[in-house]
DNA sequence: CATCCTATTGTTAGGGT
DNA sequence: TACCCTAACAATAGGAT
């Protein structure tokens, strides 16, 4: 096998560790030169392992520290507004990790209430408590049957409107994915 | 089209090139991130930008000075011999730039002596001045000559050998790969 | 200007030498 | 130990919205 996906934790094998935090660190400061090449930007990096044998500072010590002045001589308002601290960097993370979860929680909730309507239709005493549930399943059967009428409207032109009787709310498109109706 | 390779070079323009930096420079800290995660390494990245606006430091500037100044308390051995400057860098990928350079000359000066092979094979005079190369389209004659061989001797064992009667030096697999012979 | 999308390029984990 | 190899995974350029 070639590559398997890795966790996102420390790596408990030494050897696989040194052997990635070599690979990886190279994997940066390209990057790093890239960026500087590209964006024409001041940069420097640094990484310190335990005992000091890996450690590598780019682009030189002394270029390092005169960035750092650098940094520290800018006006603090667009350090201050600029700065990505870890605390930044992992709420920014998680906002976007709570976005997909949202999204996902939206899908699968979608998905639940549309099994949920198939089950009403093939059994009895499918019993729904919460309102507002029943009240979203209304909306779908409610873009359903008007799906369904569209459908007989492009057959049959002529007897459209006899089904969808409940409501007209549905506009959108809803252009057909080819799923099946209930 | 989409993603297209871009030249490793200034981004001529602003608008691009801002969007770059924005992207690369989240693409960077993550990575800092997930090595300090999988290596235990303690690590630090400035970047600065010409107006300062887009300037960020990671993991803090805090955490920053304290990683440069362990940095520079590190025994000056190991700094010295495990540093990377720029100029290192450079020479690095330099090393791999010619290695790759050399392997792909090696592929080139193949291909054309198949090709010459070939003209010899079809035309009249061709002539080759270089003694060592008429000595390489030998040996290629000769390995062509020992597959051609193989081949008849796969198809009818008892007529083989009637072809290579020039050397038999070749000994290598030479799993075919498909490729047509002469 | 920020966000999403995705074809494409780039990085690298696991093996091999 | 330090490379090479390559499929699998990850980053991202350019476009759309």
């Amino acid at each position: 096998m070639v590559r398997s996906k890795i966790r996102y934790e420390l790596i408990a094998d030494e050897r696989t560790r040194r052997e990635t935090f070599k690979k990886r660190k190279t994997g940066l400061f390209k990057k790093l030169n890239e960026l500087k090449t590209l964006c024409d930007i001041e940069a420097c990096g640094i990484v310190i392992n335990g005992d000091g044998t890996q450690s590598e500072v780019w682009p030189s010590q002394h270029a390092a520290s005169q960035v750092i002045q650098k940094f520290k001589n800018l006006p603090s308002s667009s350090q201050t507004n600029n700065m990505v601290n870890q605390a930044g960097f992992l709420r920014q993370n998680l906002s976007r990790l709570s976005k997909n979860l949202d999204k996902e929680t939206r899908k699968v909730q979608s998905l639940e209430r549309e099994l949920l309507l198939a089950k009403c239709l093939v059994e009895e005493e499918v019993d729904v408590s919460n309102s507002n549930e029943l009240h979203e399943m209304l909306r779908l059967l409610e873009r359903k049957i008007g799906m369904v009428d569209r459908r007989i409207a492009d057959i049959e032109p002529s007897s459209s409107n006899m089904v969808a009787s409940l409501k007209q709310t549905n506009d959108g498109p809803l252009r057909g994915k080819g799923k099946q109706p209930v």
